[in-house]
DNA sequence: CTAATGATTCGATAATCGTAGAAATATCGA
DNA sequence: TCGATATTTCTACGATTATCGAATCATTAG
C-alpha cells in the first residue's frame, strides 16, 4: 500500500460522518447495507451520505453493488487490512505485533 | 479511545507533510527530532511545518519538549497504540489481532 | 543589554470540504 | 409507457485547510 492511497484512506475515515458509516458496514459484514437504510441509521440527507459514501468508495474502502433499485455498499476488508499494515510498519515503529496485524476477517472470511 | 480524538488522529495523520513528519519522529524514536531539523528534512518552511507539528500535536499524535533554543518533537506511542485498537476494534469486525494491536514498543520500550 | 538563533504566531490567499435542496438517472411494478 | 422508488449528480455557499512571508517570542552567548 503506497502512501497516496493511505492519506486518500485516511482522510476518508477522518469525518464523523464517514467513520460512523464504515462502521455500520463493518458491522453488517459481507450482505452490507443499501444507501437509504444507512441515511436513515446516521440520520443524514441523501445527498449529504451520498457524497461521503463516494469519498469512502473513491478511497477504496467500500464497495458497491446494485441490487435492484438500491445500491448496497459493503466494507473492504482488505484495504482496511492493507491501511492498518501500513500504519503498523511505518507509524508504529515496526512494532511487535507487525506480522499480526492482519485485522481482516476478511481475507480469511470472504474467501470461506 | 473516543470517536472524536479517533477522528482528529485520522484527520493528522492524512495529509502527506504530516504523515511523513510523523513517520520520521517514530523512526526518530524516543530522542526525537527537533522543529529545524524535520523541516530540512521534509523541505518545508519553517511557519507550514510548524503549522503541521500543531495539529499532530492537538491530535495527541506528538509531543513537544523545550531543549535550549530548539523544540524537540517526538512520537507519541501510546496515543498511536490507541487509535490502532480503536480502528481494530471498531473497523475491522473485531478481528483476530484486536487482542495483540499493541503496535507500540512505547508500553514496554518507553518504560524500558 | 544586545545580537543571533530557533521556532511560533499572524495575516492574507487560494483551494478543498461539508451541507443539503433541486434536478437528473436508474430500476421496477402495473 | 407511466408513476413510484432509490440514489446520485448538480449547484451554491459557508467553513475549514494549507501555504508561506513577515512579525513576534523565547533562549543563549558575548
Amino acid at each position: 500500500m503506497q502512501a497516496d492511497i493511505v492519506i486518500r484512506a485516511l482522510g476518508a475515515l477522518a469525518q464523523e460522518h464517514r467513520l460512523a458509516a464504515f462502521r455500520a458496514l463493518v458491522q453488517a459484514g459481507e450482505s452490507g447495507l443499501s444507501a437509504g437504510t444507512l441515511a436513515e441509521a446516521l440520520q443524514l440527507p441523501n445527498s449529504s451520505l451520498s457524497f461521503h459514501l463516494a469519498q469512502l468508495t473513491n478511497a477504496g474502502l467500500i464497495r458497491q453493488q446494485r441490487q435492484g433499485r438500491s445500491l448496497i455498499y459493503s466494507a473492504d476488508y482488505a484495504a482496511m487490512n492493507g491501511l492498518m499494515g501500513y500504519l503498523t510498519k511505518n507509524c508504529c515503529a515496526g512494532a511487535v505485533c507487525a506480522a499480526d496485524a492482519n485485522c481482516s476477517i476478511s481475507e480469511e472470511r470472504n474467501v470461506a
